[in-house]
DNA sequence: GTAACCCACCAATGATTTCA
DNA sequence: TGAAATCATTGGTGGGTTAC
């Protein structure tokens, strides 16, 4: 079984793709390809399933989301939606999904038709890396790894978790490639799961079924041997001060705590130069009277 | 000098929470 | 109830750093 993975960017960045089979060590990677080389590596390469990180099409149902996108968001696996709106669809800002389109349909002129449902051999099937990492994970990335090095060491952990020779995976975008390789790779084994309609397109899922929405936040800890690990749904106290909050959160406040912390200080701020000065600190308002 | 990489910021959108 | 703030996802971009 060959899974062949393609992380998606727009005409500048292109593509990258990422081919795993049993073995789970990447026997092909391309960076950087374009759109029109992706038949020639699907004939060279003859993978049984093309695992793509975009969707395929347009949105169908009204907003600015699908119903996969929404599904999945409420597992707390927060993802761009897919606009239905012509006018949004425009933007510069969704190049890259244009680009994914254009992949789908390289894709389906080798055979590789588009995955509705069913089985997902010889199909073209639309993945999300986060979201694979999430369910391989068993919970959201731990905080602070919302860009960057950390997202991407956070992911190739659970790469290396799975089992995936990382070592050759150079870039945060193989890194998704990879993740998107072994999302096919399980779903050809009969483990997947995607939720969604089928008519505008379904995000496959390494799992064959989820846990109860939503997911909890992981937790990264330092190990004796200076190499961080995985620590699940650990949290930390809410900073806001507030003396009736027991809240806990994976940042410094729980959501809407940071309101309380700001009118919490605007109490302070009244009889103490010390609260004036965190406020103007955090780029909050003092209080009129006070300004 | 060039390529590769990293980081911060921006864009669109939605969930959550509090304050006014 | 609406506004506001925060946080999360994605890729694009520009500037800085590092390696060859």
């Amino acid at each position: 079984m060959r899974s062949l993975g393609i992380d998606v960017g727009a005409k500048r960045k292109g593509l990258d793709a990422v081919l795993l089979d049993e073995t789970l060590i990447p026997s092909e990677t391309r960076r950087h390809m374009g759109v029109e080389e992706v038949g020639e590596l699907i004939r060279q390469v003859r993978p049984d399933v093309v695992a793509i990180d975009s969707p395929p099409a347009w949105g169908r149902s009204p907003g600015g989301s699908r119903l996969t996108e929404r599904e999945i968001r409420r597992f707390g696996i927060q993802s761009f939606g897919t606009p239905s709106d012509p006018k949004k669809a425009s933007s510069v800002f969704y190049d890259w999904m244009r680009a994914g389109f254009e992949v789908f349909e390289a894709a389906a002129q080798e055979g590789f038709a588009r995955y509705a449902s069913g089985a997902v051999a010889g199909r073209a099937i639309e993945v999300f890396p986060h979201a694979t990492a999430v369910v391989l994970a068993g919970c959201l990335p731990p905080s602070g790894t919302a860009a960057g090095r950390a997202k991407r060491e956070w992911r190739r952990g659970v790469l290396r978790g799975e089992g995936v020779a990382t070592e050759d995976l150079r870039s945060s975008d193989q890194v998704d490639a990879a993740l998107a390789a072994l999302t096919g790779l399980y779903a050809l084994g009969g483990r997947c799961f995607a939720p969604g309609d089928p008519l505008e397109g379904v995000i496959v899922l390494p799992a064959a079924t989820l846990p109860p929405p939503p997911y909890p936040r992981c937790r990264q800890a330092e190990r004796s041997d200076g190499q961080d690990q995985l620590v699940f749904h650990g949290l930390a106290r809410c900073g806001c001060g507030h003396p009736d909050c027991a809240s806990s959160t994976s940042r410094e406040f729980a959501p809407g705590h940071d309101a309380k912390r700001k009118s919490l200080l605007w109490g302070l701020a009244r009889s103490g130069q010390d609260a004036v000065d965190e406020l103007r600190r955090r780029g909050w308002q003092v209080p009129p009277e006070m300004g």
